[in-house]
DNA sequence: CGGATTTGACCTGCGC
DNA sequence: GCGCAGGTCAAATCCG
């Protein structure tokens, strides 16, 4: 904030090139005719500023002033001139200086007027980023507020469904256990909002405006050394508590006791989420620790599918998926499947939550039909001029696997499977999109969810060397980068992404149309999948209120006593200056579904407790590192 | 030498 | 029941 102040008081670079200038062409004139020229140049917006101006020697026998005032508005003042015989006769050669001087002088007072034009648009800047992020900053204290009181109902509609069966219970989780929610039981949910941090500014004088939150982990969750205290711990708890002994390297005992006992009891759990990404990379380097176990050729796609599975913990049922589109070898098709039972590290939460919003929405669409998906499942369209970031969803229970352009891996027969199209671009992508699903054979119910106008606000994370990364990025950075892809103004990674992208502009956009809130809380609003794969974003990112992916680079080694630390807060929120229009989005979102929070797996989830990230660990990562890094 | 990757074999589910 | 395809295993190999 200090470094653009200063650069906002605008005096210094051109005033001290004025300073140059009127000492330069004064001193010719000392020499030359012994003028006395005073320039005053003041510092605008700094009103005692004008006594430190330049003052230089000038003639008797006139004045020059160049007065700024504190509107930066310079004036020049020419003080009375006293004829004499000595300054007639040197009256031709003076005026030419004169003329000189007041060229320059004129020159100088353009120069110094952009100077203070930008002043001011910096500043007016500044004022509506502040106005904006304490406008925000009071609602979302509404909005906290307004959980902490809805907490015991949801908490109580949250054992409803917990005894409800375990199809329910990870539609609302989604990833989040039911083990966890029981340990929530007994302690109310405490929201806690890091006003410290709200408070702005850092000790470096960087401008950081900024919404940390944190959703503070149940203090059983914290204070157990259970060595997965992620909420993800469903699967493991869930057969902990059914007397299971999880054999990390007997797979078949999996298949053929818990995971298939939770595949058929639980299907929504085998949900997958493809995501399609333009990489050069063999691997998009997710932030996790993966270890190929498998490779294959499939059917209908020339390049080999690899297999690999999660190794952060030796227990994880993470699997995931990798394959080149057979129709574009530069698109990456990555397959996840399962949810984390393990702490994650920081650098994989983004695409966890990308991931989980997805599986979310898929999982909410199955809901909502009441008989999971289907060609006539409820989760309904939202396409039309909306442009970035495609969702598409596939029932593939019935239905061959297939090889569509832009399609994704095809996925098992069984297992729903929402794939995300990353690899769009926003100036294409409505005509993009709508070819794209009309690509699709109708037989499939598809799902395409955009927020519009995307384009303009280049998204805070990207991918560099294929790995997924949070935090400040220049803009439209490294489009011709190899084995690195640049999520800009171009193209769109997740939905969440998506969401806050529209909420929280960038420092360079002031403000959003109305209308295009409006259209985007009509969407968010509208579509209870939507909302669903909403809150169970924001969750992730509250949630992860200690998770910095800002521009860590995460390239762990698969050692299993790694340890992933947590330094910072969450960058997005706490770099980027918030407006008014994030908060109208996410309080629109929360307000207008409060209906939706006790019934909708979405709202349920935004209560859920968040990933106990603040006992993960990480070590450093190295970009080429081929093994990748995840969900 | 230990861990990761490769790759052929094997298992499983599904459709015919 | 058979064949096919997806998925997984595990010995061999590679690599740091």
């Amino acid at each position: 904030m200090e470094t653009s102040l200063h650069k906002s008081d605008g005096g210094a670079g051109p005033v001290k090139e004025e300073n140059k200038a009127s000492e330069s062409s004064s001193m010719g004139d000392q020499e030359s005719c012994g003028e006395e020229i005073v320039l005053q140049v003041g510092a605008p917006k700094r009103g005692h500023d004008q006594d430190e101006g330049v003052k230089a020697a000038a003639s008797p026998d006139q004045k020059t002033l160049l007065n700024s005032n504190k509107q930066g508005t310079l004036t020049i003042t020419k003080m009375p001139e006293r004829s004499s015989p000595e300054s007639e006769s040197r009256l031709s050669s003076s005026s030419a200086k004169r003329q000189l001087v007041d060229d320059r002088i004129e020159s100088t007072r353009a120069e110094m007027d952009e100077v203070m034009e930008e002043n001011q648009r910096l500043k007016m800047y500044l004022d509506q980023i502040l106005k904006d992020y304490r406008t925000l900053q009071m609602q979302y204290r509404d909005v906290i507020e307004q959980e902490a009181k809805k907490a015991p109902n949801v908490e109580s509609t949250h054992r409803e469904h917990d005894t409800d069966g375990p199809d329910q219970l990870f539609a609302l989780s989604l990833g989040i256990s039911s083990s966890s929610s029981e340990r929530v039981k007994d302690e109310p949910r405490k929201t806690l909002m890091n006003e410290d941090v709200l408070e702005g500014g850092d000790k470096e004088g960087t401008l950081t405006l900024g919404l940390d939150c944190k959703f503070e982990a149940p203090k059983k969750l914290l204070t157990e050394p259970s060595p997965n205290p992620s909420p993800e711990n469903s699967l493991e708890d869930a057969k902990e508590e059914a007397g299971e002994t999880w054999q990390p390297k007997t797979i078949k005992s999996v298949r053929d006791g818990g995971d298939d006992e939770i595949s058929q009891q639980n299907p929504a759990k085998r949900a997958r989420v493809s995501v399609r990404v333009r990489c050069d990379t063999p691997t998009m380097n997710d932030g996790c620790q993966w270890r190929k176990y498998g490779q294959k050729i499939a059917k209908g796609n020339p390049c080999p599918r690899a297999y690999y599975r999660c190794t952060v913990a030796p227990s994880c049922p993470v699997r995931k998926q990798v394959q080149r589109c057979a129709e574009d070898m530069s698109i990456l098709i990555t397959t996840y499947e399962g949810t984390h039972n393990h702490p994650l590290p920081i650098s994989a939460t983004a695409m966890a939550s990308t991931t989980s919003a997805a599986a979310s929405m898929l999982i909410s669409g199955s809901s909502t039909s009441g008989t999971g998906l289907s060609s006539s499942s409820t989760i309904t369209a939202t396409t039309g001029s909306l442009n970035g970031l495609n969702f598409y969803m596939s029932d593939n229970s019935r239905s061959k696997p297939f090889y569509l352009p832009n399609s994704s891996i095809s996925s098992s027969p069984s297992f729903p499977t929402i794939t995300l199209d990353l690899t769009s671009s926003s100036s294409s992508s409505s005509s993009h999109s709508s070819t794209r699903l009309g690509n699709f054979p109708p037989r499939y119910s598809t799902t395409n969810l955009n927020f519009s106008s995307l384009e303009s606000n280049p998204l805070p994370i990207s991918w560099s060397n294929g790995m997924l990364s949070y935090g400040p990025q220049p803009f439209n950075k490294n489009q011709n980068a190899t084995n690195s892809l640049s999520f800009g103004p171009q193209s769109h990674e997740t939905l969440y992404q998506s969401f806050l992208q529209k909420a929280i502009p960038n420092p360079s956009q002031q403000s959003l149309a109305p209308d295009t809130i409006a259209a985007a809380t009509k969407v968010i609003t509208s579509d209870p999948s939507f909302q669903s794969a909403l809150a169970a974003a924001l969750t992730s990112i509250i949630g992860s209120g200690g998770a910095s992916l800002g521009n860590q680079n995460i390239g762990e080694k698969p050692t299993q006593s790694s340890a992933m630390v947590s330094h910072e807060p969450f960058p997005i929120l706490s770099s980027f200056p918030s407006t008014s229009n994030a908060n109208k989005c996410a309080t629109s979102f929360l307000n207008k579904s409060p209906s939706s929070t006790s019934s909708q797996p979405g709202g349920l989830m935004l209560l859920s407790p968040p990933f106990p990230f603040s006992n993960s660990k990480s070590k450093p990562n190295s970009p080429g590192d081929s093994r990748d890094h995840i969900v």
